[in-house]
DNA sequence: ACATTATTTGAATGATTGTTCAAATATTTA
DNA sequence: TAAATATTTGAACAATCATTCAAATAATGT
């Protein structure tokens, strides 16, 4: 189906047309809110928002697989939302990014607000 | 595989798990991240951080189908990201938060200092 | 060199998701 | 009432995703 073209708003469509976003910032932008749309990594990116921990400790805190929260920590390291050390044979998580942190826990107000 | 007690940040592990945010919230606040986790809503998000909008004007800017941005307007009204109000035929659709457009734009500055 | 432990990786699975298409509503106008 | 327009809806499809399992790495200790 196709709009008639008097029934668009011409001038509202045109200026948000100037003003739109990149294309490139939206699939960035849009990539990291997919990262932390997801009950998992989210729990993961909380965790570390208090904690530097090891995909061990991650596994136990959130009760899942060391295999799952490794295939996890993958999309948020690829993103650079988290950094690893190793140390030993294991490798310490933490968060790479404040702006990040603020984020989450600006969302985790927004929701506690709404009731 | 299992991880041995000594190896394991007992004490990380337990300071974590004493402020770990709730189930409820984790699921609340992931769905909002999932909604603005998909390249079409972020820019219809971002289009009505600029202007009210009607269906065929979304469509028309983000060039694609009107029953394609509809049925993402539903999941962002669901979660009541935007809010509608008839007008004749036509529904415009505006932003019903600024809590989420701050994390929008937070979330632009961020990938916009990575480069 | 071998065994143990922590983590990563790849393939496979079922589940979820975005888009399309056709049909259904709802509102306005003739 | 009938035609036209804007939007919504449900079913269907391919594509993507989260998790599991088994196997591969990497580091340590014996």
């Amino acid at each position: 189906m196709k709009c008639e073209v008097e029934y668009i708003h011409e001038d509202r469509v045109r200026r948000v047309e100037e003003k739109m976003i990149e294309e490139e910032d939206v699939s960035d932008v849009s990539e990291i809110f997919k990262a932390l749309g997801d009950p998992t990594r989210m729990k993961i990116m909380y965790s570390l928002s208090i904690e530097e921990l090891c995909v061990c400790d991650l596994a136990k805190l959130i009760n899942m697989s060391v295999s799952a929260v490794s295939h996890h920590l993958r999309i948020l390291r690829n993103l650079r939302l988290v950094k690893h050390k190793k140390e030993g044979k294991m490798v310490l998580y933490s968060l790479d990014d404040h702006h990040i942190t603020d984020l989450i826990s600006s969302c985790i107000e927004h929701v506690q607000e709404e009731r």
